[in-house]
DNA sequence: GTAGTACGCGAACATCGTTCGCAATCTATA
DNA sequence: TATAGATTGCGAACGATGTTCGCGTACTAC
């Protein structure tokens, strides 16, 4: 049995004997990210990547041992989208990269923040992630702890930023929106009316403004106190 | 048909004429509570609400349009367990304190922390709680977007902080372990390498641990720049 | 009374993740 | 070259899910 109580990556990929795989992890992870643009994770159905790929869906199992499994591929595959050069010297600002890289992959991918925040499985590619901010805070005086945590915030705020920056515009935002108008007329709420008021439309979340955040946030969880 | 474009807060619960109901959405929101506590969100089914409840699944439909509402009702419900009094006039302490709270409610109901982050959907308590936070800062120079933001970051931090403490000792979190060790041992990731020996087993995230962390988070938010 | 309306809910539909069993196809060994 | 062993491919099925339909029931308003 191929039930191991590991992780997907720790366990070979194809056995060396016996009839050989036809297919490839590689290529259910593929076909499985190009569902999930088009049509979100919840498109993401076994019968849907195995129909795509000209197979039943038990057929899959021989490549993953469930769904969540495929899904961490998912994740780890599009980290692969990182280009963990340029180092400058300036911790901080590497960081930042990070972010604005995680960012756009995320804002090409909109289902990965809820992977990422859900399940925060690291693969390789995550690893390698991982490795290069421990690099970039090498010279940092904080707790190793404290910079697995800053890795952590890291996405963890990149990630509920872009999902609140992704959904701005969609029916679901807008219904948000009409609620809190209404909260705003009951009169028990002026803050919120006030600030109704002012905004008006919200302002479009633009690169400088999530850059600003992170820069923030990152300053005040590793800034030497 | 009652199904309109608008958010379950903004839909009447019973109607004034027809066949009065025999329950509520109280009702079925503290029974949907109640499952979650003890087996997690995947165990408030439709019918298992029903069941509990002595009915069929097909009744809840007349108290609510979808489970998704149902969520949107248990995380608002939650929300009232907030006790929004003694402000200090320090506004990072009252703040601080809203985390902390949020925290223990979210370390009592294991399934907030998902649904807050996966949809941010305010009802009545949430609108409240949004309300105090904006009052909190009201003397702070800050533009209303920032200071939503900061609202918005306060909620997002804090639940992926509990979903990262109450998954540490689980067997997740330990093949995670198990597969980063194993990194660390092929010899590309020196940085891990050298956490994972210096760290041992992770420290234990305590109250002061994570106050400091959104004492920190925040002070970058909203500190004049 | 009568009309109108909303509720209760059994039955059914479509879909989902996953398992089982066996035929097919490969490597390793003799 | 035959045989043994191991793994893959996958049709069929299981159990569970969210949701809809239709109709009988129970109420309010007139």
């Amino acid at each position: 049995m191929p039930e191991g109580p590991d992780v997907i990556w720790m366990r070979p990929e194809h056995a060396t004997v016996g009839r050989p795989a036809e297919r490839s992890r590689a290529e259910l992870t593929s076909v499985a990210i190009a569902i999930a643009d088009h049509d979100g994770l919840d498109g993401v159905s076994m019968r849907r990547v195995a129909a795509e790929l000209g197979t039943g869906p038990a057929s899959l199992y021989r490549y993953v041992a469930s769904r969540d499994d495929l899904l961490d591929l998912m994740a780890d595959s599009v980290a692969a989208e990182f280009e963990l050069t340029g180092r400058t010297g300036d911790w901080l600002a590497d960081l930042v990269d990070v972010g604005r890289q995680a960012r756009g992959i995320m804002l090409r991918h909109a289902w990965l923040p809820g992977l990422v925040i859900s399940r925060g499985t690291l693969g390789p590619r995550g690893a390698d992630l991982l490795e290069y901010v421990l690099g970039v805070l090498a010279e940092q005086p904080a707790e190793p702890i404290t910079k697995v945590e800053a890795f952590a915030m890291l996405m963890a705020v990149t990630a509920a930023y872009v999902q609140h920056e992704t959904s701005a515009g969609l029916a679901e935002q807008q219904r948000q929106a009409a609620y809190l108008e209404r909260v705003a007329t009951d009169g028990g709420h002026p803050q919120i009316a006030a600030l109704l008021a002012v905004a008006g439309p919200s302002a479009a979340p633009d690169q400088d403004r999530f850059a600003l955040l992170l820069a923030r946030v990152l300053t005040g969880l590793l800034s030497h106190t």
